[in-house]
DNA sequence: GCGCTTTAGCGGAACGTTTAGCTAATCGTT
DNA sequence: AACGATTAGCTAAACGTTCCGCTAAAGCGC
């Protein structure tokens, strides 16, 4: 592959002025320009990003770290944050963490070994597990998408989580439903949290009851908030809508209803949190709460890019975007006993 | 950040002797080894890959081109190529075209920059295009996923798209169609035209006319598919089953069916190419025909890493691999006129 | 104690850039 | 004509590694 070198030698100048043609960081003649980049061409020289990387002391690369890209609401996340990446003259090394902490761990290290600009995290672990993470987070960049950390004070973008689960609970609620039960996400997680405390706090502002056991824990994933579902369903007392806290969950419970030879919504009413490109392309299509992915996406960019040069010192920013509810078949009016 | 330098100099060794530590390349005295480690802590030293690429002439990244990351096949395909190149010792560099051949260019510059050690691509461009590359897929290894060009002798990992469309077709042909059309990928790439090809053979195979509009071109996007659906289930004669090119343009077609108010399987079954993880999660649970993701990104991989080396020049591998139907809800039996 | 081999550890030259100096040539001013 | 000011383009020193080849000390047989 051919070098600055050689391309000096067939332009017969300096490589100073070859890298000063390539970069534009210098005046260079006319007649020089032209012979350099006629040498370039009939060598087919492309400059070597990994040394210019080494004296630039920068790679023009961004570490995106997501807990599962199979996750919708993580694959329109990830096209987004490519996009704005790659406009702004970076390139996006992709790390799938697969939910697994040790996974991240590992990867927050490789990230440092290729000496990534910045980093966008997703994280998966608990509050408590990235205080290992202090020391690094000062020297690199990094924003917090859709799940903050108390501990690392970098920017985040999340969403309101409390105010999503609040919203389409009182949608339901507003329906007539009384026998409400919820499919939670993991506890340990803010996003999860937060949905469960909107979600209780719709009933207790309406003064509707909850039965504990309408309150079911899980993982963020199909299989186990199906089994749920499941439960709930066919347990004592059934509920007349669900709520679950994730597209994945959503799933779930509808297989489960499926399962059951069940109708949503006209013996249970399905709603969750995250919009998905397929929402509304079967029956019933699906009643959720839509994050704003694309503003996520943009704004984690945004914040990465400001840390460059001057704006390095400022105090971390903290971005919560509204959700909106959208409203479509697998929520009954229930008739009033 | 610490350099292998201040790690020399706090343990009292030479650089290279660190260097040894850390790769296991060379014996170091057992002594030696202890203050080098322990100089490594204190400074949270951690090494420069930057440098280390520089001089190993490889960067232990791979590139990752795909057409579109929202499309589930190759978010499935992102997800375990990713996985796979990550157990290998790599990094993957994500490029999503969206489908547009001058990114695809344009990435493709920007890893060589990069100097990635190999790329896996899904390429979106026509035959012809590819032209320009010749040269540089000599110096780069190179995988092609999904989609073969028979101008760049690379690699290929691809699905017999023959096969799937004759055995779905077939499918609804066993059932009883005889007015069966088709929504048809873009002409000129390989999957596209091998689709429309194994949906004709079927047809003729069984001797059932076709009526040409009934084959409609698209683009394997879903917005054309479904307009092209409105206009065939509007049109005289409707169709009694539609076969999809691919995931997106089945949902298409189900919007349609949705929005005209037909019942699918009653009124009109549908069949696609490619499962995902929500096909079975609806009413109706589409049959379809499954690609083996796994076994291709695997696949892809495999003969990645195995270019390294002495593999470098060995003749290209074809692979071709075997689709399986899915049958589900979505097609009902026709009854004899 | 002398040569011989063995080997732990070191010095230093790359790898391909960028960039801070520097040189020498040109130019304007007096 | 002599002087400084200006500037196009060059030389060379980094950047942080890896690894070849060397030194010098140790081990060994005689």
């Amino acid at each position: 592959m051919a070098t600055m070198k050689d391309v000096a030698r067939l332009a017969g100048v300096s490589i100073a002025t070859v890298s000063a043609t390539v970069n534009r960081s210098a005046f260079v003649s006319p007649e020089l320009r032209r012979r350099v980049t006629e040498a370039i061409h009939e060598l087919g020289y492309a400059p070597d990003g990994v040394a210019r990387s080494l004296k630039r002391g920068r790679t023009q690369l961004v570490g995106l770290i997501v807990a599962d890209i199979t996750n919708p609401f993580f694959t329109e996340l990830v096209h987004v944050i490519e996009a704005a990446i790659q406009d702004a003259g970076y390139s996006v090394l992709l790390c799938d963490t697969d939910e697994n902490f040790e996974k991240e761990r590992d990867y927050l290290r490789i990230l440092r070994t290729h000496r990534v600009d910045g980093v966008i995290l997703a994280p998966t672990g608990q509050s408590g597990d990235y205080a290992q993470f202090q020391s690094l987070e000062e020297r690199l960049p990094l924003v917090l998408v859709d799940r903050a950390l108390a501990e690392l004070n970098a920017d985040t973008v999340t969403v309101d989580n409390f105010a999503a689960a609040f919203e389409v609970t009182a949608h339901l609620l507003d329906l007539g439903h009384r026998d409400v039960a919820t499919i939670a996400g993991p506890e340990h997680l803010t996003s999860g949290q937060e949905r469960l405390r909107g979600f209780r706090t719709a009933l207790e502002q309406q003064g509707v009851p909850l039965r504990e056991n309408f309150v079911r824990s899980g993982s963020f994933r199909e299989e186990e908030a199906m089994a749920a579902a499941l439960d709930l369903l066919q347990g004592p007392g059934r509920p007349s809508a669900i709520f679950a806290a994730n597209s994945h969950m959503m799933i779930g419970v509808m297989r489960a209803i499926s399962q059951l030879r069940l109708n949503c919504p006209k013996d249970v009413s399905v709603v969750g949190i995250d919009d998905f490109p397929w929402a509304n392309a079967f029956t019933p299509r699906l009643t959720v709460v839509r994050q704003p992915v694309a503003e996520m996406g943009s704004a984690a960019v945004k914040l990465l890019l400001d840390r460059r040069g001057d704006g390095a010192e400022r105090p971390p920013v903290h971005q919560v975007l509204k959700p909106t509810l959208v409203i479509r078949d697998s929520c009954a009016r229930v008739r009033p006993a």
